[in-house]
DNA sequence: TGCAATAATGTTATAAAATAACATTTTAAA
DNA sequence: TTTAAAATGTTATTTTATAACATTATTGCA
């Protein structure tokens, strides 16, 4: 399991090479998604980074921030829940699963397991047999954890 | 393909079956709809529903109404799209198959698909295997039209 | 039939989530 | 060094959603 400041670093070189730049502002916003132990809202978040690093961003901002994470594949959008996730692989070196992510309905919290390429599979050609293009895989159920069920 | 007043009648009836009361005003909004060619947000309905019926009700009675019609089935709330879309079986006679909602990212059309049993076997299972239990099989998925793809 | 309880809806206010538009600062490139 | 682009801030607003209290309508029972 790699350390913060890893992942961080990990992330970074994948930006860069990606010609993208992971500023300290966007570290601050990734490091507090992969210091808390659940997903949060933009409003959580900047809660979260009030309370470890005494700052308070703009709303906007981590907004923005939100959406530069995402589309750099660092962080995930739970639109079930409307809170935001950090990647859990983001130092992997190999190529991993496409996300799903159990979310309880009960007290929030999330589990993610990875997709196998035959499933997604049949979720493409259900799609491309509609008329649609799939444009991403990732999943999210409603579910119950073990606590709540 | 049923009338709206026959796909209305059918639904006052299996809500009494429910022991619910499908009152006028959840009559509207699920008449409104209806006849709308794509999903709505609340706020969309309420425009909708100004229009077509002259009445405007509160935001907070059409959610509540949204909530009620989505607990007895009628209605689908997407979650990528925070919108809701009329069940498109509320008349048929037979058990449908769970429904997938494809939603263009560009566009907000939807297009519902049913999933195999098979499927959502397969997803019980990974939901099972983790620990967790799932509660509601409904899928979206993020996808391009076939006009915007 | 009348009354009490329950359900449905309205009102007022607010919370939460999200974004538009303009401005300033920072960074990178020429 | 200067300019252009990117990142972030500010101000304001829109959109989505809900809390809490009040009123109205409906239902069930005596």
């Amino acid at each position: 399991m790699a350390s913060i400041t890893q992942i961080i670093d990990h992330a970074e070189n994948t930006c860069r090479k990606n010609g993208a730049k992971l500023t300290e502002k966007r570290k601050r916003v990734l490091t507090g998604l992969l210091i808390s132990k659940k997903a949060l809202s933009a409003y959580e978040l900047i809660d979260f980074m009030q309370k470890e690093f005494n700052e308070s961003p703009p709303a906007m901002s981590v907004y923005r921030i939100l959406d530069f994470l995402e589309t750099e594949n660092l962080v995930h959008k739970l639109h079930l829940a409307n809170k935001y996730i950090a990647c859990s692989h983001i130092s992997c070196a190999h190529e991993h699963e496409v996300p799903q992510f159990l979310i309880c309905d009960k007290c929030g919290n999330v589990k993610e397991i990875g997709i196998k390429k035959s499933l997604i599979n049949t979720l493409k050609q259900n799609v491309e047999k509609s008329g649609y293009v799939l444009k991403s895989p990732q999943l999210e159920l409603h579910c119950l954890c073990h606590e709540c069920a």
